[in-house]
DNA sequence: AAGACGGGGTT
DNA sequence: AACCCAGTCTT
């Protein structure tokens, strides 16, 4: 690995720092998340919060609206609660081990052992996708890198492969070593440097390792979206509770069992929030916008409603609905879905 | 231990 | 359509 690595390793702007922020952030952009996908949001956030103070300060709808679009909201979310945390409790300076970095919010195992060992040499083991990938194969484990016993399995081997004083050079060259050589699918045993002494490419057995069991399958979701209009207004309103989409912003929402809902519904639910639609001014819905969630499908139609009056004072405190202008609807942090209907 | 939680890219 | 990605948190 250490060979390897230096010849391939690409060029990433967090490996030029052993700041532990700017690790930190990385990692927690990177959790679940390419790093094509994610370099872009990175460079974003480094250059608008430069240090975690910057982070700390900056309100949670900006932060959000940097986040749009990476998915997984509660990271954005979790990561400015740590960088406030950061500031106020550790005199913002993040902890300095392993055992300490886990105790931060959105900080789990991976990314603990990530900065840990990137920013002060810490001889603990990453494992992530690429990891479990790489030595399922190579030591031919074959337990469900799915199930969280499997866990112990995979790191217990791993801190053991950690050459001495370079647990950074050997965690990220795994990874990247997974990420370019060792690929899920068509990986590169042609000219993979460990092929003598891969258990997986011996055995014929790189397409069955790593075992993975499936997740089950992802239920379907019939959105209704209301989109109440008044002059130049438009009424948002900030997603809460445990669903799908927390502290982003959509439109009041009626969901059904199926892909229609009766006009008659619809008027009800306006009223319900206090609004009198417009006489004359009836558009039909949407066609329907079709999303994909890692656990959901929706299928979303957007219905332009057409106030006769604005919504007054009582009934936006108690639908939750905001009254907003398309410049300032511009800047709040929106699920794609929404953006992908503004547009 | 199992589910929930996004969006984009590849095969 | 299935699988995966520098995973974590809640139940």
């Amino acid at each position: 690995m250490l060979g390897w690595y230096p010849r391939h390793r690409r060029d990433l702007p967090w490996r030029h720092t052993r700041d532990p922020y700017a690790i930190w952030l990385s990692e927690v952009i990177l959790q679940q998340t390419r790093v094509k996908q994610g370099l872009p949001y990175y460079l974003d956030f480094i250059s608008t919060y430069p240090t975690v103070h910057d982070l700390a300060t900056a309100p949670e709808d900006e932060v959000l609206r940097h986040w749009q679009g990476l998915g997984y909201y509660s990271r954005a979310r979790n990561m400015h609660h740590t960088a406030r945390q950061v500031v106020q409790e550790y005199d913002g300076r993040f902890p300095g081990s392993y055992a300490g970095l886990l105790k931060l919010r959105g900080v789990g195992q991976y990314t603990a052992a990530a900065i840990a060992s990137f920013a002060y040499d810490e001889p603990v083991a990453v494992l992530d996708g690429n990891v479990y990938r790489v030595l399922a194969r190579v030591f031919g484990l074959t337990a469900d890198i799915a199930a969280p016993a499997s866990r112990k399995i995979f790191q217990q081997l791993a801190d053991t492969l950690i050459p001495a004083g370079q647990p950074a050079e050997f965690n990220q060259a795994v990874m990247e070593f997974g990420a370019l050589q060792c690929t899920p699918a068509k990986p590169d045993c042609l000219f993979c440097p460990l092929q003598s002494q891969c258990f997986a490419f011996q055995h014929g057995m790189v397409h069955e390792l790593p075992v993975k069991s499936k997740a089950k399958a992802t239920r379907t979701r019939h959105f209704h979206y209301l989109v109440l209009r008044h002059n130049d207004t438009v009424y948002m309103r900030k997603r809460t509770g445990k669903d799908i989409w927390q502290g982003l912003y959509d439109f009041a929402l009626l969901e059904t069992d199926s892909s229609e809902v009766a006009a008659t519904a619809v008027v009800a639910h306006v009223e319900q929030m206090g609004g009198q639609l417009a006489p004359n001014r009836a558009e039909e819905p949407s066609a329907t916008f079709r999303h994909v969630l890692s656990h959901q499908k929706l299928e979303a139609r957007f219905h332009p409603l057409w106030l006769q009056a604005p919504l007054a004072a009582e009934h936006l405190a108690a639908s939750g609905l905001q009254p907003f202008t398309l410049a300032e609807v511009e800047n709040l942090p929106k699920p794609v879905l929404i953006t992908n209907f503004f547009s």
